[in-house]
DNA sequence: CATGCTATGGACCGTTCGGTCCAGAGGTGC
DNA sequence: GCACCTCTGGACCGAACGGTCCATAGCATG
């Protein structure tokens, strides 16, 4: 394990090392995208991440908890950072969902399915027995509400409009996300785009 | 593979014995649709069904994934006898699906959000281990979809718009679903009616 | 009554689960 | 050198998992 390299690219404030703890959460990411929570056993994180049992608790004591809700953090900030980049860039709300849709239809298609983007698989699980996890699914979909509110209402949209496009879309995603995959045909996605413009558009006369 | 004739074996074509295989499949949907399917322990089942793991093995020889496949089918055959009944009575599409919102609206609201109506919590962990399931969300969305572009259809949408509208429909269901239930609020379900009745409004001249 | 079949009641099984514990490697400051 | 700390490696644990097995209860038949 080289530990030369240095990341700075995440957050934690304190002394982070990059190797174990990072290999962890970019397994646990990609097998709970895969498979959901429940069905992702620690072995199986561990195993993919080459990384031993105590390391995992030494860096997430909250176990298996505590790590799906770094991961579904990761999954939300990977998101937010896309939207932001879009709309620094001046892309229209409806554009910037349309784009996501077809990366993540991009990405269903490569792996024939079998993956999917996005966090409808790890919010229906979320349960009392763990709180962590749940809280990063709502503030998931929190942050990514607020975002395209945002850049809805920054597009002229009144305020209860913005609000109502921008929860549009994150349900819309996410249903269609799950219908593609169930379906293994990625069209539910690619029908987002122009749905979201039609609801944005202004007011028909 | 295509039609996956899943039998539903609809409404106990035998004898009828109310019990252990009834109540067996009662407990089935109800937890399934608590916690997802991995989540739930067929001993959870058994003490929810107050039935021997003896019984279980008997009527679903397939085990888990049987019992949750046609759990599944009668989940699936509600909403259909739902929409059927509507559409007989000569609702319109978009209305049938405002209709099954609220309804899904007020059953979450009076159990507090524990609980979510269709099948989104078990559709995305079907997998390779869970064939039986899987077939059997497919079938669920198919038939939803299959039965919801007639109606559409049949109150003069054209073939491709009837059919777009009718897998927007389930997808933003499903996804509703998912948001109202993650942020325990039932405002995403309340937003869908307009949304379809704007989509298959006739077009503009 | 004897037979045969379905359904039931649980004891029991091997596996896998998430989680704990501790010995020690490797670095850093005194 | 020594003490101290973070991090790694993996043996180990009790509980829970899904599933198997069989003795037998109930109830139709011959």
């Amino acid at each position: 394990m080289g530990g030369a390299a240095i990341e700075t690219s995440t957050e934690t404030p304190e002394i982070s090392p990059p190797s174990t703890r990072t290999r962890l959460l970019g397994a646990a990411k990609d097998l709970f995208q895969s498979s959901g929570f429940h069905a992702v056993g620690v072995a199986d994180i561990l195993a993919a991440a080459a990384a031993p049992k105590g390391s995992l608790y030494h860096h997430f004591p909250g176990g298996k908890d505590e790590l799906g809700a770094v991961a579904v953090g990761r999954i939300a900030a990977d998101v937010t950072g896309f939207i932001e980049a879009r709309a620094a860039a001046g892309a229209k709300g409806a554009v910037i969902v349309g784009q996501l849709a077809e990366m993540c239809a991009r990405r269903m298609e490569n792996v024939d399915f079998r993956w999917s983007p996005l966090i409808a698989a790890v919010a229906s699980q979320a349960g009392a027995d763990t709180p962590r996890l749940a809280a990063a699914v709502v503030a998931a979909y929190a942050g990514w509400q607020a975002q395209l509110e945002k850049v809805f209402a920054g597009e002229g949209l009144a305020g209860a409009k913005a609000s109502g496009a921008a929860q549009l879309s994150v349900l819309a995603l996410e249903g269609a996300v799950i219908l593609a995959r169930v379906q293994r045909n990625a069209a539910p996605l690619r029908s987002l785009a122009p749905l979201i413009a039609g609801f944005t558009a202004p007011e028909r006369p």
